[in-house]
DNA sequence: CCTCTTCTGGATCATCTGCTCCACAACGGG
DNA sequence: CCCGTTGTGGAGCAGATGATCCAGAAGAGG
């Protein structure tokens, strides 16, 4: 009903879904819209900067996404769904150590692609950004972000069933812990933080977090309050 | 000239400014408009949202801050100030443990005030929110942020002089991480998380970090995964 | 009393807001 | 070729926006 030609209406062998082709890539678009969103917020982007920016006119935009707060809410899916996808991949390393480095180690260089025009998340943004507009993004991110930490939990607990962590690890800190981490990073790349500073404080983190460097050589323990690893 | 009667006009016994007096409190004003701002963040806030939650008619908000972005970045230099004085608090203390504990755990219980609408960080929401507005002050924000950051970082440098902290430790990757955590609290907190979910992960943090802790009694190491200190 | 100064509400300004309408253009199918 | 379908640009809608103006009110000083 709303939604015009989502998918090939299935008479169809998926080639052409009728009608007048769109003149714009519809991704590229979403991208450009996500990437004003990120530098003004949600309020601060007007319909006319979107057209401008996008080089289509108010009523293509509206064919192709419904509205302005439906565009939105894509545009912060879309972006949600990277991050994800790195807690995901992530949690399927084999030792907590490699899960832990990867998801904040990642994470920090999807912060700071620079083929993107903004450093940061948006989704963190967005947060931030628009509590009570028309649209509930602030709920949806919320949930997704829960769903990053459940993830990332079970996968604590995994390890401290293996005996990869001291059974009197906590799970729910330790993954609220990595959960803070990341949005810290998120923050400050946002606030202008440098790629090398985040993965410093990054590996430092990970170097006090894990128990077997320092089990390993405890001697060694006042090292971790350096910058860590120099790979 | 374009502030209107900020000071006392210097020839005046600071009792009344002359004129018809204010009909409000400018300070209630601004702390009503602060929780506004960071509801719904700056363009999200309308100046009709304004004068009605303040009771106040458009021209005596105009005359009193002079205009919707004056009064934006006048409330959030006011938050800023409250996150430096908790700082600034910190630096003071004897210990390094206790200044990185101070830091953390004052600004959780500075993020969960109650009698406040919202939780989390007006600064962190607003730099978020609106970068090129009018008014630039999300780099205001960040220099004010990097003081902060600053004062702490100096800290750090002091205890590893003192022999507190071990001479491999690195100043300025140490301030970042203790920064990104308090970023990461301040964005949990804005997506809701309790102030039990907050202390634990800073207090966990916190055992990680202290060298103390775990130099006085390696055995024990373990244990650093779980809560923290029970108090 | 008057004057000077400042604040107040209400009306009002020009502009911008998100969004819709409409005539028409670009495709595939018959 | 016409048909149905879908996208397109431009004009334009009603309402909201940030800000200003003004007549008057409320104080201090003379």
């Amino acid at each position: 009903m709303t939604t015009p030609p989502a998918a090939a209406p299935a008479g169809r062998p998926a080639g052409r879904p009728a009608g007048r082709p769109r003149a714009f890539d519809r991704d590229d678009a979403l991208r450009a819209a996500a990437l004003l969103f990120w530098r003004h917020g949600f309020s601060g982007t007007s319909t006319r900067m979107l057209t401008e920016a996008l080089g289509i006119s108010s009523s293509s935009l509206y064919a192709a996404f419904g509205s302005k707060a439906r565009l939105f809410d894509e545009a912060v899916r879309t972006y949600a769904r990277r991050y994800s996808a790195i807690h995901e991949a992530a949690v399927a390393e084999p030792s907590i150590a490699r899960v832990l480095e990867r998801v904040l180690v990642d994470s920090v260089e999807e912060f700071c692609r620079v083929e993107e025009g903004h450093p940061g998340c948006l989704t963190s943004s967005a947060v931030m950004a628009d509590a009570s507009t028309t649209l509930d993004v602030r709920a949806h991110v919320a949930a997704l972000q829960r769903s990053d930490e459940a993830r990332l939990r079970a996968r604590v607990e995994r390890a401290v069933l293996d005996g990869e962590l001291p059974a009197s690890t906590d799970p729910a800190v330790l993954a609220e812990l990595v959960q803070t981490l990341w949005h810290g990073l998120a923050t400050r790349a946002e606030l202008g933080a440098s790629r090398a500073e985040l993965v410093g404080a990054a590996r430092l983190a990970l170097a006090l977090l894990d128990p077997a460097g320092r089990a390993a050589d405890p001697a060694a323990d006042p090292a971790a309050l350096s910058p860590g690893r120099p790979g």
